[in-house]
DNA sequence: CTTGGAATGTCAACAAAGCTGACGTATTAT
DNA sequence: ATAATACGTCAGCTTTGTTGACATTCCAAG
């Protein structure tokens, strides 16, 4: 019996398997952005400004450069979605206090309610998915999700809601 | 049987747990395209492409309809990107033979060499990351991911590799 | 056999959201 | 004083999505 895959192969790191993983990836997560997405048509927002909206309302008073180093764009792309959020009266911009070079992002109250929609929506299908999934299913998810991300990037997950960022 | 999951849901429903769930998901895909497109970026390709591809040595002599399905983008958008994978030589159009209105994809022998490297780039960050997560989070992930999705489209996931389309 | 509709391809125009490069302006750090 | 940092902005380009219109080919129903 020759094993064509070398090293270690059990039988749920068949290339088959990890396949599906990868397609069930890719379906996933259009369902993930299926529903604020259609929200978000209705206005003149796309998924970009969602992300921006999503990050600013996880850590009130985060920066322009911490936002920039979470989404993983550039600051002229970051700069376009974020001039019109505050230009609409979503996002306020505020002059840093003990370093004035920094600009301090927190949602206003229409932005909150905006943030409140998408984020009622996409937690909706989350939940359903836990609840159906069970919570060993969830716990598994996670572990998985988390080893999949840029070192970096997990870094930054973690870092998400804490006070000293 | 003790400790999270205790049957009484409010924890693992909880909006945090949610919320991290969903962040998660966002880096967690950052992750998962990152390898592919870091080759891509070396070539005129880009994420449309791989797809095309991706989907195309999954389901060999697959129709341009279907194809539109499972991709979830219009004819005009997937047509360009398929244009210019024929005329390169890595995907090649055939006739139907019962139905002469539709059109058969399948890769080249060059398509089918790309394809092996896109392909093995993100199976081995998944194959690590599930290696890392261990079969039981495995199975709870692919779970949870699977009840993430659009019903049509858990219909679609179910249907790849399989003889009938 | 004719014809309606389905599947496909293509043209044009446009939008969202990413990118690079260059430059300006405060502000802070050295 | 000078250098570095944080931010904003202008200009231009790319990828990938969208509509809408229209031609072609072909199957199937009348």
């Amino acid at each position: 019996m020759e094993d064509i895959h070398t090293g270690d192969a059990s039988h749920y790191l068949s290339d088959e398997q990890v396949r599906q993983g990868i397609e069930a990836m890719f379906f996933a997560y259009r369902g993930f952005t299926h529903d604020p997405d259609r929200i978000l048509a209705t206005m003149a927002y796309g998924r970009a400004h969602h992300r921006a909206i999503h990050f600013i309302a996880r850590s009130p008073s985060t920066t322009v450069n911490n936002l920039l180093g979470i989404l993983g764009v550039t600051k002229q792309s970051l700069n376009r979605v974020l001039r019109t959020l505050v230009e609409d009266g979503l996002v306020e911009s505020r002059v840093g206090k003990s370093d004035k070079r920094e600009r301090h992002l927190r949602l206003t109250e229409a932005g909150a309610r905006l943030e409140r929609q998408l984020s009622d929506a996409q937690r909706a299908r989350m939940r359903e998915a836990y609840r159906a999934a069970g919570p060993e299913a969830v716990a598994g998810f996670r572990t998985v999700l988390e080893a999949m991300m840029e070192h970096e990037l997990r870094r930054k997950y973690h870092a998400i809601g804490e006070q000293d960022p």
